[in-house]
DNA sequence: TTGTAAGCGTTATCAT
DNA sequence: ATGATAACGCTTACAA
């Protein structure tokens, strides 16, 4: 019923060891008989039987993606960027949350990697996450988006550069009140929003402000986190004059929470977000951008690069884009 | 070295086919052996290999997710609705975008898609579109979101009733002079914009108002675009006093360009949009709220019905899931 | 360059 | 309830 590749051997008058590598585009095939062989195949409207081939094989042909996220601007955007190289590639995109978010009590993503996926795509991951270190176990070629962990190839930006960018900004504008909006904790190690927090403290150091533990607050990288932390901040006694948040989204639910306290981004308090959001434009949000469909590309093809060479983990080492600062009207001179 | 199924079944003393059952839960199996055998399994840390699962029994456990966009907020919100769900029936999600959007010419999903899935789920592909029906021609379980095809079950708003209702909102506000933005071409059969559109119609048509095609401007349900067609709207010699958006995105687009023009939303245009993005509340944007993550969570549940009860396209005909108009500060009466 | 044939690790049929 | 065993459809040494 199904047409196998005994069909087609049998139909072009080969054995299914030719068709197998004619249709593969191994070397040792005469050209003739590969012309044939395909020809065959398109008339005979044959597909390859994934199941067995990769049965026989060993290999997936397909590379699974693990997010916290599916619905955020970050993770979203950077999907798509993997996506289409994969696609490109003709390599099958297996994608799986972590994250027990939305209530559900999920797996652990390595038992569920094992055996179905050549490699392993995590984006945003905390470097620490027992996790990921359980999925590094498995042995299989890794790299990571947004994190950097030692031996694990990936793609960053310079996060420490982004808070300095930011907060320097700020600085520069005259500011020398300036709040601090983080997502979780700062204090985790080698997660971005510790190296962007770094960043902010080198730069207020540099022009020797003070850095203020009770002007920084938690978003949690959602837009009502950032409203509830921009909230906190504007009740604070002395408020800050400015403030540094990590993420764009959180600074749109900061601008929120400004202007349900009547005040003006830009005007009464300065705000520059991490992103370049889509909306950042619209809504006057200076902001560091980082080029996020890039990330994903990147890492991608890199992931691609150690499935050829073959070797895990090799080479490559974590790789740093360029960030960019972009002046918008939420950022102004101090009054 | 990599362990199997003959591994567990010597170290419980039974049969490759006992240990299959047992572990598949299948019924006729002694739960002491079962016990037995699980114990086993997890005692030498063994994992099915899927492949080999998959060519044996002719089924792939992944369901392929087929859109045309990832990164935009409907698709995105309706992927992680559609993730949990899968995820939580222990199925595979293959995600592959189809789109010329981004560049590449990518190929058409029904071949990359046959004999690797055992069902498909189409984001919001026009009925009529080839692509759509080379993929239900494979004869798999389908469920659409976003759109409906006859024979095809899936999950929809009433895109009609959600045109009438925004429509209905600007007209009892006193507005007679609406515009309309949509996506591409309204004409197109079936598809939600084109219902949305015949919601306004109707809408229009009841209240006696004057349908002007001048008014109708398209903004490919992007921010930018959305920008745009509001400029050309605003740049109509008599321009409307209020317009229906067909999305919350290119909604944020057309505030951008009433702003550049000086123009307030609300004051000076009413504007009402679709979606109720996670930003229509920060931008005051008045919206007829649908439920997209449910949408996919539904449409996932019934793909996996279908899948447990193997009639392909049986019983569930398409569920429409209700709407509600959200009015906030976009929309005021007519000056 | 091409063919032969032994796997790859399950599932499922048919006995027992 | 359990066991043998024939598929499942391809890949890949090894031969020729």
């Amino acid at each position: 019923m199904t047409i196998t590749i005994r069909d087609v051997a049998d139909a072009a008058g080969v054995s299914t060891a030719t068709v197998s590598r004619a249709l593969r585009g191994l070397a040792n095939v005469d050209e003739q008989t590969r012309a044939r062989v395909q020809q065959v195949a398109v008339d005979l409207d044959y597909v390859i039987s994934p199941s067995a081939s990769r049965l026989a094989s060993g290999r997936t042909g397909s590379i699974g993606v693990v997010t916290p996220y599916i619905a955020r601007w970050f993770f979203a955007t950077v999907l798509s960027g993997v996506e289409g190289v994969l696609q490109n590639a003709g390599m099958d995109l297996l994608l799986m949350s972590v994250s027990s978010a939305d209530g559900h009590l999920r797996l652990p993503p390595a038992p569920r990697l094992r055996r179905r996926v050549d490699a392993v795509l995590a984006i945003s991951l905390p470097p620490d996450d027992p996790q990921l270190t359980e999925v590094l176990a498995l042995g299989m070629p890794t790299s990571l988006i947004g994190t950097q962990r030692a031996g694990v190839p990936g793609v960053t930006i310079d996060d420490v550069q982004a808070g300095r960018m930011a907060t320097q900004h700020l600085i520069n504008l005259g500011h020398t009140s300036i709040g601090v909006i983080g997502g979780y904790q700062v204090d985790a190690l080698h997660t971005a929003e510790h190296d962007r927090y770094r960043g902010y403290v080198q730069a207020m150091q540099t022009a020797n402000l003070p850095v203020d533990r009770n002007r920084e607050t938690y978003g949690y990288f959602t837009v009502t986190g950032g409203e509830q932390a921009m909230t906190q901040l504007l009740t604070h006694p002395n408020r800050p004059t400015a403030v540094f948040v990590m993420s764009d989204e959180m600074a749109f639910g900061a601008i929120r929470a400004m202007r349900a306290h009547g005040l003006t981004p830009g005007k009464d308090i300065s705000i520059v977000g991490v992103d370049n959001h889509d909306l950042a434009e619209l809504l006057d949000l200076s902001t560091v951008a980082q080029p996020v469909a890039d990330m994903g590309r990147i890492a991608a093809e890199s992931l691609l690069v150690q499935l050829r060479t073959g070797a895990a983990n090799s080479g490559l080492e974590s790789l740093q884009l360029p960030t960019q600062l972009i002046v918008r009207g939420s950022t102004a001179p101090v009054a």
